[in-house]
DNA sequence: GTGGTCTAGACCACG
DNA sequence: GTGGTCTAGACCACT
């Protein structure tokens, strides 16, 4: 279900957390859909269990999620989790694409690049 | 010479990468001209003379400056440093653009969030 | 007979509790009354009759009801409950207040905040 | 400098959390000083040091404290704390205000209560 | 079997 | 010495 990478500088409860918030923004998890079990997703992933409760707290504290000791935990109402994927991702961009503008970018150059970037993604996906 | 944010998550001896870069890219810093000491900058900043010797050796090492022992440190050729800082900066694009494609983002929602972006940078810099 | 709220933080058979007890308390259940069976209880709220069982067990103990072997669990004096659901919503107001009072709250504060939170709820009921 | 109740049902790293916040709220930690090493603090109360750093972790998140790796942990403006721990305690009073209503108690008697409780705290305080 | 808390102890990056 | 991440493994409350 989650593809991760260990040499990566990420944390590996981040890389959990945004695959989950991917699932659920495209719409593969359903709001109120019940997620793989804490352990589960822990075996699966040859991490320790704490790794993987770190990122559903932080899911659920952020309100992407919602746990229930004792049930487990479910996908929580797609409004609140694209506003917060959305913002995420927003500070993201910005941050990029300011450090290029610090660098002499022209404001063109950055748009060609990123329409590259979506075009060779695009290539790829098919 | 630097503005360092010290509440920044980013550390500080990469806020001084960063600074190197931006004043070569733009011309502040010529090829070949000298970089101030490593002792002097550290007491400029208020930064361990460590956190900006560790600046300096990975600027070093990707061939933006060059060190002479007992002569100091150099700004590399403009051809260098404008190489590395547009790599990196590709990178940095690359993964954030793709990072918002695979959470359903559309093209154009990219391009104008990046046109936005850029609009009010121009502004807030006049 | 009750209103659940599965998504709540707080356990099910303390939600379960609290409703048995607020009944008895504005009269609706009347003293010596027999309560629905357990398995019952079970059944319509689509929960596991451990549950059901853990909130009986609890009243039984504390008073508010009594369980004859057998023949089901009654409704005690209106006494034993009022004076149980009293002292454990002074404790919890005692509790929060307080916890006001050390951060810096005062006591106009409360009582304004206390007043409008009524205020609200009287609304809400009509 | 903390007070724990090991017996308590509230998790340890909640009653950190608490006691920093009344802390900065009261103002005997200003804005911007430096809170104790995570490790010092645990070892003052005998508690593992993840446990701490737990309680530091959720209030950066919260932007109570800002946390700077290589530096230490210190008290964010008391805007954000104020904001914080007023939202906080607002909801907890709603919610015992609101159990006492629906227990048929009367707007008079929670403010009575209330007024009580206030000043026997007042009482012990001198 | 579920999420949540906690301990013990290791390792890393940063300053 | 600082915060941050991770593992291993235990115990608890809830369903």
């Amino acid at each position: 279900m989650f593809d991760l990478d260990f040499r990566s500088r990420e944390p590996i409860y981040e890389q959990i957390k945004k695959q989950i918030i991917r699932l659920a923004v495209t719409g593969v998890l359903k709001p109120d859909e019940k997620l793989p079990a804490v352990r589960q997703v822990a075996m699966e992933l040859n991490v320790n269990p704490n790794t993987v409760q770190k990122a559903y707290q932080q899911l659920d504290a952020a309100g992407v999620i919602y746990s229930l000791p004792g049930k487990g935990s479910f996908v929580a109402s797609s409004q609140e989790t694209d506003e917060y994927a959305r913002s995420q991702l927003e500070k993201e961009l910005e941050r990029v694409v300011i450090h290029a503008l610090e660098n002499a970018w022209s404001a063109e150059e950055i748009l060609r690049l990123v329409d590259e970037i979506t075009k060779r993604w695009r290539g790829e996906k098919q």
